[in-house]
DNA sequence: TTAAAGGTAGGAAAAATTTCGTACGAAACA
DNA sequence: TGTTTCGTACGAAATTTTTCCTACCTTTAA
């Protein structure tokens, strides 16, 4: 029974936050494209630095790893949107009580929040009213 | 010009946002109080442990502090509807490329999300439809 | 007036996270 | 055939976050 099983309760620290939102908006791919990608759109870091953590994710469990080639190839190894399901529930659990509705209360009378974002919601909700 | 001058651009961590949580519900307490809430109600931790959290809270603007009296009284020194504000903005940021209206349809297809919570939701955009 | 209980301060250790230097192998190419 | 480029592995340093020990002061109660 090896350590690198998955399911180990935790969660994504930041920056391997950062490595599987890459990974699931490219898909699969070496440490350069993901440096790369990360060097471009996050902040500056060193391709050992990347390597290294990418590394560290696949023993936690959070990355899978074809080693046939020579460069490797990497790929989420969770499932996005249970993921993210699973941080948000956290998110909501911290910081609103568990509250959906508190948080929305939040992001609607945020600025940030368009009036395009606004009818996308109400279009939700109405497709799950039938 | 001294370091502990507040808005130093970062975000508390996750033990400091317990702590924040506390006192944003609780009101101004002691060390004592907060600890004996946390150990309550999220998990077991030394008083020490807690002061010292608290103290550096206090050096890095999160927390205020009424030195006055031999029990010092915390307060938090951040508002919580713009902090938590940020954090939403941020956590929306991260996950959902800014896109509120993705964060949503997760939030509205999870199961946690009760009747009553939708219910309320419907409630809040009609009346900013307005 | 002493002992016990409950406070704060400060330093340091421990743990978790992040970063990167160095070594070394394979591939590309001059 | 070098030699330069690009890759992985590994270890360790640096940083950040968290925990707690120790010292010492004040209040309370015996």
């Amino acid at each position: 029974m090896k350590p690198n099983k998955k399911e180990n309760g935790t969660e994504p620290t930041k920056s391997e936050l950062e490595i599987l939102q890459v990974l699931w908006q490219q898909g699969p791919a070496t440490v350069r494209t993901v440096n790369d990608v990360l060097n471009e759109q996050k902040r500056e870091v060193q391709y050992t630095s990347t390597l290294k953590l990418m590394q560290i994710m696949v023993e936690k469990g959070w990355l899978k790893r074809d080693e046939s080639q020579m460069k490797h190839i990497y790929s989420a190894a969770v499932e996005e949107h249970s993921t993210k399901g699973h941080l948000l529930e956290r998110f909501v659990d911290t910081l609103y009580n568990g509250s959906a509705s508190s948080l929305m209360m939040q992001l609607l009378g945020n600025k940030k929040t368009s009036k395009k974002e606004l009818d996308a919601i109400r279009e939700l909700l109405k497709k799950m009213d039938k």
